[in-house]
DNA sequence: AAATACTATGCAAAGGTTTGCATAAAAATC
DNA sequence: GATTTTTATGCAAACCTTTGCATAGTATTT
């Protein structure tokens, strides 16, 4: 059987006064005689009152539990920028309620009504790479829930925003591969309709362009997925290509490393034959043979940022200052997986 | 300006009825007009009506909401378990409110009081390795809070529990050590007082006995953490003993990984001079060079399992059925980074 | 002694929903 | 036409906490 907990009332009615009162000693009310304070908080303490947070969130229509929509976890970056998350709001004294999309569109449209159901205070959310329109999102804001989009754009949303500067990621891999002497660069690139997929793929095609590379359609292509086995096919495909690349830029590490790995099996050298670079700068990543070049992003500081401009927001009210939109630099880290420039 | 939602009483007193017939009229209520239900339904539609979870909650003193307390989810590990948690718990209608306790004692006290103090409605578990005892659960299930335990055991404490062979999983590994021929077997084993850090000890120590094989103090080394920094130093240390091992059985993969990024820096053949085996399988572990040789744990499994019941606890209601104790067993694969037997 | 200020407490409402009981109206039965 | 049944709706309580206002008693001032 469920045993209901210890209210406000139990304790008053043991006292033999109010509950009002009981609430005011618990909360350092100025007006409460000592006496009863301290035999308040005594018993409190003995029976082990818990406050009943649905009641006062009822009460006050704030639930101090912020939802936060990613689309998977099992990632290195996810999992990280919700940990910069929760090491801001928790000392914060909120609550973090961690919602995985799946990248299904669907799936987030249900989320987000839930979350309007909960109550919920406000939203951190990067989108699936299946979400198209923003309504669900829309629809929080009309409800009053400040929203911040972290790393994957929802473009023509106005929200607060903390992006990564994929463009520049991408082009700095790609001018990087092409000053250490490579002439035919191909790209993994990731889903279709995904801002991180589209930036990437631009500053892939500017550094070309800047250097006056061809661009070649069948040096670009898209992967269906994050994992390992998403990269393998794209990456033998390019690399029977009979013109072979000599430097692949993949959309993320994970591919990069099934790029890798297909081009071994083949017998051919990386860097010697053929240069790999990727994107995330996973834990892992450094410990591969060759150790693979990547871009850096700072992720655990997104979470931070993130959760600090929703932050202000809760706390600072209602005032709808400007939307804020930043943008962290990535940087290059080159390892053994691309020449020597 | 935080905009109030919709509620019942707003289409009632647009309708001019009272809040009861709205809130049956949604319910599908059976005494309820044709007529009014139409005009509620297109109304409630109309004005994107959605209820207040946390009124309900308070009355029906039940939150559908589950809470999930890991150490960390960087991992491939907890992030696996919990994918599979939501995998279950969310198509049944329950939230899940993830919640981080970074392998400390303190974090994870101060989450389930909080927890209490929101009425979650059940708590699935796998301990901080820093905590000792178990009265902040045992404070949840007074409060008639189910609790299921999961991967990491807590001895005498009263819960269900699903777990995983940690003991059959390391006896598998060095026993295969064995049978390969080696025969000064080293092991980077966890943190101290975690179980499964002892299972995993215990699994090495008589696979050691069986065979008659003398165990050496300077061949345990603990990490104290689980990344490959935390390995870095012990490996050295193992690696650079007076009696070099000719194999090291490691805690988990990135120890694993640790320990040959060293030996390989050592200019030690792998698995020539010496045999690397580690635990839990991750995705990358068959991409490094030579691939890693480890042990596979149904993860997912263990994550859905914990979630059944859980969910069976919550549903079957209050009956208090003997505690279920579920072990999964791993499987030890075998790949090029240890020797052919 | 009367008026004022202060201290300590209680009452009641509010927050949104559900539900047992009561009630009213309509329909069916005799 | 009178009684019973059915159908549709409303009232009010309950869930727990907080808080403005009222009140009663005590202490201070004039």
């Amino acid at each position: 059987m469920k045993k209901s907990r210890v209210t406000l009332t139990d304790i008053a009615k043991a006292l033999n006064i109010s509950a009002s009162t009981v609430s005011r000693a618990l909360k350092d009310h100025p007006a409460i005689n000592k006496e009863t304070k301290r035999a308040v908080v005594k018993l409190a303490k003995k029976l082990k009152y818990q406050p009943n947070l649905l009641a006062l969130g009822l009460l006050q229509k704030k639930t101090y539990t912020v939802g936060v929509i990613v689309p998977e976890i099992t990632g290195h970056f996810f999992s990280t920028v919700i940990t910069g998350i929760r090491d801001v709001l928790s000392p914060a004294g909120y609550n973090i309620a961690i919602c995985l999309s799946n990248e299904s569109f669907q799936e987030e449209i249900a989320i987000t009504e839930k979350m309007a159901k909960t109550q919920i205070d406000g939203v951190l959310v990067s989108p699936a790479s299946s979400t198209k329109t923003y309504k669900h999102f829309k629809a929080l804001q009309k409800n009053g829930i400040p929203l911040v989009v972290f790393d994957r754009d929802c473009p023509g949303l106005d929200a607060d925003k903390v992006l990564v500067d994929d463009y520049d990621g991408a082009f700095q891999a790609v001018e990087y591969l092409i000053n250490s002497g490579c002439k035919n660069i191909a790209h993994l690139s990731g889903p279709m309709n995904l801002s991180i997929t589209e930036h990437r793929l631009q500053g892939y095609l500017d550094a070309l362009g800047k250097h006056k590379f061809p661009v070649k359609q069948e040096n670009v292509i898209h992967v269906s997925g994050f994992t390992h086995e998403d990269g393998i096919k794209p990456a033998q495909k390019l690399l029977k290509l009979k013109n072979r690349p000599d430097a692949i830029f993949a959309m993320n590490d994970c591919i990069a490393i099934s790029a890798m790995h297909v081009a071994k099996k083949m017998g051919l050298q990386i860097p010697g034959d053929v240069s790999i670079i990727g994107f995330d700068d996973e834990p892992h990543s450094s410990y591969f043979t060759p150790a693979l070049s990547t871009i850096w992003q700072p992720v655990y500081s997104v979470g931070m940022l993130s959760a600090r401009i929703l932050l202000s927001k809760l706390q600072e009210g209602e005032e709808e200052p400007e939307l804020r939109r930043e943008v962290f630099k990535p940087e290059l880290i080159i390892r053994a997986s691309s020449k020597a420039v």
